[in-house]
DNA sequence: GCCAACGTTGGC
DNA sequence: GCCAACGTTGGC
């Protein structure tokens, strides 16, 4: 079991509408780097989904329910999709201030990398942000 | 809206 | 293959 995070403007595709949707698909994404964190997520990893630019805090987690596919929406290049479900909402979203003032979760790509939008997480930070979010898988 | 950080592109 | 210029992302 492999656990990741995420990135959206909740503009553009909100945690919510990953709700409405039942299973939602990860597309777009334009970054090699990010690409390849997309291919190796395996079924039932677990995904801490964070709203960027608008709300900036992790507010729900989704699972992985279709491995990568060819992304759809790409018109030419190489690039992947893949397949989540909502799992639960935290009972109280996780701010990016709060991320930056925990000093276990200093090492997370989030707080290193900006512009990453798709992040591997280590079993020990996941679940600390769970234990911040006051929430149990 | 600004700007820093990072990735990509293209000239040499 | 290096590196400057440019574009994009995302926090502030």
């Amino acid at each position: 079991m492999n656990y990741w995070l995420v990135k959206s403007e909740p503009d553009a595709y909100s945690y919510q509408d990953l709700v409405d949707e039942g299973t939602g698909m990860w597309d777009g994404v334009r970054n090699y780097t990010a690409r390849n964190h997309l291919r190796s997520m395996k079924k039932g990893d677990l995904v801490l989904f964070y709203h960027s630019r608008q709300g900036l805090e992790v507010v729900g987690i989704c699972k992985v329910v279709k491995e990568a596919y060819p992304d759809p929406t790409a018109e030419k290049g190489d690039w992947s999709a893949v397949d989540f479900k909502a799992v639960k909402l935290l009972k109280k979203p996780v701010p990016l201030s709060a991320i930056k003032e925990e000093p276990s979760l200093q090492e997370m790509p989030l707080v290193r990398i900006g512009r990453l939008s798709v992040m591997p997480v280590t079993e020990a930070e996941f679940k600390k942000v769970l234990e911040m979010g006051q929430t149990k898988v």
